[in-house]
DNA sequence: CCACTTCCTTTTGCATGCAAAATACGCCAA
DNA sequence: TTGGCGTATTTTGCATGCAAAAGGAAGTGG
């Protein structure tokens, strides 16, 4: 927490687990999938002690549950996880977008303008990824903006276990205009330092991308594989 | 997350991890000690490698730091992760508190109200131990009246980081009444089934427990270990 | 007296080995 | 065919072994 040691290439296991929480969070390994040690071992190369040491510190994220003599699965959120996840990060945006009002330096509220700029650009041209990237790069701006380590980190670890539902839910266009206006409004209250104004905006956004969200998934649990 | 398999006692490194936990909860490891692996290994009586693997899960939690080829270290909270935490726990503890201002049920109020009482008698017998444990019990209750898991765990994996600072924060008799005034309000506010008002008291309660930690801190960093 | 080098010890990190548990398979009977 | 049972195989979990890095002590030169 207060020491940096960022000269040496970091261990093994740190690089395993960074592998597989990739793999995680973009869904080549699918939830509910079994992580056998031997089978991830081989494909990564490594013996099985940092694979396991790895698993070990994912599963205190919340990506994979330990089962026991089993061995470890990838979180399958049942549809009350979900909400449950939904409802402390929209906590956690709410609290991210209050301190950052307060917070945010003019050099990167002129930068947050810019990049909704850029995605209102992508959302013009339907251009999804652009617009997924610029997204995340406009949230990661105000989270950075709160001043506050602990919480972000705490929020990305806590996003990680929806980030790849997410990804998919921006298909309907009506819901993708709503949550284009929504970040107008956050704009505006980063302006204003609106406190408040900018924690209601965070909240209703991820309410918002839970009811998506959860839409998609009764619709069919098949329909979020395409994306990945 | 999902899954639930409670029927065989847990694992080697499991037990490991919780043990471990305690000991830095409770400061019998202290902040910034080294944690050595063939002492504990030898301490708990297991191997190195289940121990090696419940290290990793602490480093995940935030109890303790990696260091690349140098082992782990109790984690050592500087002064401005101190107070990015509060602030975080002020924003769980605030969320938590709202959601059980709307979801608790008329006996989980009476019972968090008699649990008041017990505490109130603590208090007036100057009874800090009793009073620690009551004050934990209705801290708990309220988290649990919350009904989100999610929040429950974040909410307690962060606390954990400042738990054993907590502990040594209630000398100073004036601040003891105030955080008894804050608790009082607090059961109130369950019973008006006010979320905002026991979100705010709850913030405030937060914050005052951090500046108590923090001049505690200042005063002498040898002041909380007397506590233990 | 201090700084640097060299060698030795300790400690960490990873790989492998082995026992126990779980799973898969095949067989038999209903 | 289906359900139950016993055995073989796989997989997990823990212990141990070994190489590399860090830490420390003694000796040397300035």
């Amino acid at each position: 927490m207060a020491e940096v040691i960022p000269i040496s290439r970091s261990a093994l296991h740190d690089q395993v687990a960074q592998q597989l929480r990739t793999m995680l969070v973009e869904g080549t390994i699918r939830p509910g999938a079994k992580l056998n040690e031997r089978e991830l071992s081989e494909h990564l190369r490594v013996s099985r002690t940092p694979l396991r040491e790895a698993v070990k510190m994912l599963a205190a994220e919340g990506l994979v549950d330990l089962l026991p003599n089993r061995g470890a699965v990838a979180v399958q959120l049942t549809e009350a996880d979900l909400l449950h996840t939904f409802e402390l990060l929209a906590g956690l945006e709410g609290l991210s977008g209050e301190l950052a009002a307060q917070r945010i330096t003019d050099a990167e509220r002129a930068e947050v303008r810019a990049l909704h700029y850029e995605m209102m650009a992508c959302f013009a041209r339907m251009d999804l990824s652009g617009y997924y990237r610029l997204n995340a790069t406009i949230h990661n701006a105000i989270n950075a903006a709160a001043r506050n380590p602990v919480l972000s980190s705490t929020y990305r670890q806590v996003n990680a276990r929806v980030q790849s539902l997410r990804f998919s839910s921006n298909q309907n266009a009506a819901k993708w205009k709503v949550a284009v206006q929504q970040h107008a409004a956050m704009v505006d209250a980063l302006d204003a330092h609106d406190a408040p104004g900018l924690r209601a905006v965070l909240v209703a956004h991820l309410q918002h991308k839970r009811d998506t969200v959860l839409e998609l998934l009764r619709a069919g649990p098949g329909a979020l594989k395409e994306i990945g």
